[in-house]
DNA sequence: TATGCAGGCGCAAGTATTTGCATTAACCGG
DNA sequence: CCGGTTAATGCAAATACTTGCGCCTGCATA
């Protein structure tokens, strides 16, 4: 599962720099479970590297998702991220009880961004959800 | 067009305290053309009646959001409110380069929630978009 | 390898929204 | 109409996130 790898390879492509900070906070979310809050990917970044700012995992994250390589989540008011997987891209449908989060298939968006696109003439984006 | 009147009974009926607050602001939505910023509905609520707190403009409109009165909308990551109209339920499209709003009738939603609850077997939630 | 510079970083201040708490006032019953 | 209770308000502080700014550094070029 070389996706850590392949984020590098589309971050050097994309033309920004390469600092360690961003090579800290790509390796973080790469190697988290599921998806992670900012302040769960500030700690662990302080903890390797001490002056980390809270605001550069901000930038960092906010870049990386320009990038694509990974996708914003929305959480109970709070943001997280995760890697994008390539292969898979999905959205989430999150439960108000207990906040945990299903993946749903783009699948079912295909259909309805067909009929939008069809009846209003332009191309929504669907990944505000 | 009496959606105050209706707004303002809807209110009672919540079994909610009505505080001229609450009328002020129920008052200013409902006047205003279009979705409101709360920092206008602020504003004009303060010319009104300068001990007007900017948290209680936020908590009114909550308030309203849950009892229905007013839709809630994510407009360039700031919070708008209008009156909930009651008989079009709408969402809206919102462009990406100018900010503008288009509505989006609920029909086109119809199909895609009935995908998702044959498929997953509970309801979806589609307000939040 | 040395150098220029645009882009990135740390820090601190700013913005939008929420929350804790003591005081005030809506509204029910007498 | 009066008082008690409890929700709502005003104020200030907190939270989550963003931004301005001066210094620093990755990286392209010589």
């Amino acid at each position: 599962m070389p996706t850590y790898e392949q984020s590098l390879q589309a971050l050097r492509e994309s033309g920004h720099r390469m600092t360690p900070q961003r090579l800290l906070v790509l390796g973080i979310v790469a190697e988290g479970v599921s998806h992670m809050g900012v302040d769960e990917v500030y700690r662990q970044a302080r903890a390797a590297y001490p002056y980390m700012d809270l605001a550069t995992v901000y930038r960092t994250l906010r870049l990386f998702k320009q990038v694509g390589v990974v996708t914003e989540l929305d959480i109970g008011d709070r943001l997280h991220y995760e890697l994008t997987d390539p292969g898979e891209k999905h959205h989430h449908m999150v439960c108000r009880v207990c906040h945990g989060a299903f993946n749903l298939s783009p699948h079912y968006l295909e259909e309805f961004r067909n009929t939008l696109v069809g009846e209003f003439g332009f191309e929504p984006d669907l990944e505000h959800f």
